[in-house]
DNA sequence: TTGAAAGCGCTAACAT
DNA sequence: ATGTTAGCGCTTTCAA
């Protein structure tokens, strides 16, 4: 089967091409019988542009491109759906990458070698840092996922992780615990997010003014589940161990709350724990965890804006856009069962307002 | 910044665009002289090809749509993990749709309507049956992903449901279980998987000799954690209850679990469980949970070449790849600590080749 | 309001 | 071994 083109539409509604691109495109004006009569053209005939051919013509592509370092991990799980869902709001689609953490990876797509055109790339950036990204000239518009690499030169979208990490801490000092750790300090890499969650939990005990104990701080190679689970068997060794800990994310406190039912710790009584990132895993882990509940919709839906604004008109000044979190309390630090009713505490920037309920705390 | 097309290497290598383009897809011969030429002509422009100018002359685009029905179940996330993985690896892209299990998401793929060319789409169908699939003629290649719909009309590629069911249910009547429940049979939808893993499961309690009893068998609406929790707690309410679960997937086992802890029944020496995906969270969860496990790379590499081998000459009769899956047991039916040594028992289509090596059965 | 024709950047015949 | 040329299917001036 010959593939069905413009011309093929025209010549069966005896018109010209132009006349059924601009009824396809919606542009120019058609009176509204030829309009007709070429929708039917079109619809008898199943006509289907060629994008490659739009784009190529274009020069745009309705493609953005959305780089991860992980699918298999559900917080870059649960961000994608999102992306799609709102890259598809806008009309683009999503061409997914997995960087797997690796530079050149990153580089590559920065590069954008072997890519479609793309209309832009949403990067989270885990190996790049601030010199290499700016290497990055006049290529399709960037927005950065995460923290922002160095100084604002790029467009990102971000929670704010140094306030989250005190929000974290805050809480699990409320709750009356003194020996309060920290899981997820970075020893190597550029990365950020660790640096500003690390300052957040040192504000919050400052705050406080609990003394900060140095060995309460364990650093990890990677935010995954075993660096969690060693992390905290390490804290349980110290003389004074722990009563409770904040992870920088929910896989680091899983593998802790793992390595917390081995030794026969009982959470919350004897170690309080608090994640970050809510994926769907901490509503439901026994016990549930207690997390920093990023707007994940926000993030999503302000990376796609951003990068489409970048799109719309080249050369604007780097913006940075902070959507909101919350803290979702649950029994590894509030204790009580949830079918007792959780407590979201929905935090800054815009305190009170509370992006989504929590539709099912409870199976 | 104009844009370096070939046009411009050409002349700065003082050759004719067919050399460079002749150099950059390594086709026709080049001197070496003139190729060395060229290529440092190419990198000073730095010169990226326009895909899109390249797939209209083609006809093919390198993009491969992948369209599952969530990403946020991690079961899906890991498979397009590993279908984005498998892509790469023989150098295409994934565009990746979230159908959401609706049915009018899968059905605008499979026009596909608005999208770019594609070289071929994978599809886990949710919502559309066997006729609704049928109805696509003549498009670019596809691949179902999970029990194939109705008699094989398509390629399609899965583990073998059937008797996965049967060794799931096999192990639990092993462990001298004798009242074992299944989680996840469905009342309505086209699910052939879960009639298949209902045959399974049947034929497991009739190889045992074990009487079957219907009111062991529980109907879910989804195949996510509430459902399991909600099943589980109906089998709860039987007068005689279960002392073993079978779960279709992971999520509904996780579900039971947390029925079962909120009940404080013993896992496994109360009731023994065992599910279907070995999502990441089933080795993490407490007590880790057994459970099938299909072999996710051999699929995600299975449905790309499906998919290119159909790309490369039309009309190929269709057909089904089966990839081997594996029992992996754990604590919900061990028992023991996973520190002991989990022991995964290989299993068809080809029992003794174990696909890969769980490296990280233990925090 | 509609038509004719040029050309986006590339690849593939064909010619040299 | 290299150059010339004709489109791929579409959008877009420019003319009618």
């Amino acid at each position: 089967m010959a593939r069905i083109g413009l011309r093929e539409v025209a010549s069966r509604a005896g018109v010209s091409i132009k006349t059924v691109s601009n009824v396809v495109n919606r542009t120019g004006s058609v009176t509204t019988a030829t309009r007709e009569r070429v929708e039917e053209a079109l619809a008898a005939l199943d006509y289907r542009p060629n994008l490659a051919a739009r784009h190529l013509r274009r020069g745009s592509s309705g493609l953005i491109a959305v780089a991860l370092p992980e699918l298999t991990q559900p917080y870059f799980a649960e961000l994608a759906a999102e992306l799609v869902r709102a890259a598809k709001a806008r009309g683009r689609m999503v061409l997914l990458s997995q960087t797997e953490g690796a530079e050149e990876a990153e580089r590559t797509l920065l590069e954008g070698h072997d890519l479609p055109i793309l209309d832009g790339l949403v990067l989270s950036p885990l190996a790049l840092d601030a010199p290499a990204l700016r290497e990055r000239v006049d290529r399709s518009p960037l927005v950065l996922l995460g923290e922002h690499v160095g100084d604002a030169v790029f467009d990102h979208v971000t929670i704010d992780n140094c306030a989250a990490a005190a929000d974290a801490t805050a809480h699990l000092l409320g709750l009356g615990r003194r020996r309060v750790a920290a899981i997820g300090a970075q020893v190597s890499g550029p990365n950020e997010t660790a640096l500003l969650r690390l300052a957040g939990y040192r504000d919050a005990l400052a705050a406080a003014g609990v003394a900060h104990d140095e060995e309460l701080v364990a650093a990890v190679e990677q935010f995954h589940r075993p660096d969690g689970a060693a992390a905290m068997a390490r804290l349980l060794e110290l003389p004074e161990p722990p009563d409770a800990v904040f992870c920088f994310n929910d896989a680091l406190a899983l593998g802790a709350l793992r390595t917390l039912a081995v030794r026969g710790l009982r959470v919350p009584q004897d170690v309080a724990v608090v994640g970050v990132d809510d994926i769907e895993e901490a509503t439901y882990t026994t016990p549930s965890l207690t997390t920093i509940a990023p707007d994940k919709q926000a993030l999503a839906t302000a990376a796609i804006d951003l990068l489409l604004r970048e799109g719309a008109a080249a050369g604007l000044p780097p913006q940075t856009v902070t959507v909101p979190h919350r803290l979702a309390v649950r029994e590894t630090t509030a204790g009580r069962h949830p079918a007792l009713g959780a407590e979201d505490i929905p935090l800054s920037p815009t305190a009170g307002s509370r992006p989504a309920p929590d539709p099912e705390e409870q199976p």
